[in-house]
DNA sequence: CCGGATGTTCACCT
DNA sequence: GAGGTGAACATCCG
């Protein structure tokens, strides 16, 4: 999915349908509704009710209704889009079609006066469920403290990337977000979390907010100076060295031999 | 044609 | 228990 700077997105588009009256809802996917509710569950939850809050958490966003009724949370996968009003609130999602083929909706929210919120999803990696257990989830990686980041880190020999990729542990950053804070960070993505020094959690905490500020104002999370280097034979862009090409925490990875230890 | 791609979950290993 | 691997989902791209 998008990752948590592609969501956070999502979540800015949502809030415009806060207030509008739910007429109509379709779940025309039973795969893609997750918690165990029915088609007929989830639209008899939500219609007649409106969204009244937006939020999010990591990569999960949460729309909350009226009247005591449920919190409606999305996921998106790799591939999920959010269109409201019939335009796509990214239309530059790498690795997802541009295309709008209607076998695509998963999911739509139907408003009253016609407009309506669509959840499209090609590869039906994400989701639907009503009442989220949102403390599945870390804190989100926008709001940690260091403190709370060296805490997380010094919890686990797992590799460093592994461990920030850890939903549980700290929600919202997916494998392009990790090796462009890594990378910036000037740290080694294999190194076993807990071998940070204070020293390093205090650059590690420094880079993530900075790399959430400049990716989020570039645009994404495919925004990141490492990116274009991200291929076999690429180059580091801060010092040219042939970039590592790993497998690590189950995701393709790439570092700086030279300046990530 | 084949391998991999911003993700999550689960079964199955070590 | 912790951590890793591969499968599943389904489409696009090089």
């Amino acid at each position: 999915m998008p990752e948590m700077l592609e969501v956070e997105v999502y979540r800015r588009a949502a809030a415009a349908s806060l207030g509008r009256p739910i007429v109509a809802v379709d779940a025309p996917d039973a795969w893609f509704l997750k918690g165990g509710a029915t088609a007929d569950q989830v639209v008899d939850a939500l219609v007649g009710r409106r969204f009244v809050a937006d939020r999010r958490r990591g990569k999960l966003l949460l729309l909350d209704t009226s009247d005591d009724g449920p919190t409606l949370g999305l996921r998106f996968g790799m591939t999920g889009v959010l269109e409201l009003d019939g335009v796509d609130a990214i239309d530059q999602l790498q690795y997802a079609s541009h295309r709008k083929d209607p076998a695509w909706e998963r999911f739509v929210v139907h408003f009253d006066g016609g407009t309506a919120l669509r959840l499209r999803d090609p590869r039906r990696l994400g989701g639907v469920e009503l009442d989220p257990d949102e403390e599945r989830l870390g804190p989100d990686a926008a709001d940690v403290g260091r403190a709370e980041l060296g805490r997380i880190v010094a919890g686990s020999e797992a590799p460093l990337k592994a461990r920030l990729m850890d939903q549980a542990r700290l929600a919202g950053l997916g494998n392009l977000l990790t090796d462009e804070l890594l990378w910036r960070a000037g740290l080694d993505p294999a190194r076993p979390a807990s071998s940070l020094s204070p020293a390093e959690v205090r650059r590690l905490h420094q880079h993530l907010g900075t790399t959430l500020e400049v990716l989020g104002e570039r645009g994404g999370s495919h925004t990141g100076d490492l990116q274009d280097a991200r291929r076999r034979g690429g180059a580091c862009p801060r010092d040219g060295a042939l970039l590592d090409r790993r497998t690590i925490g189950g995701r393709t990875t790439y570092s700086c031999p030279r300046h990530q230890r």
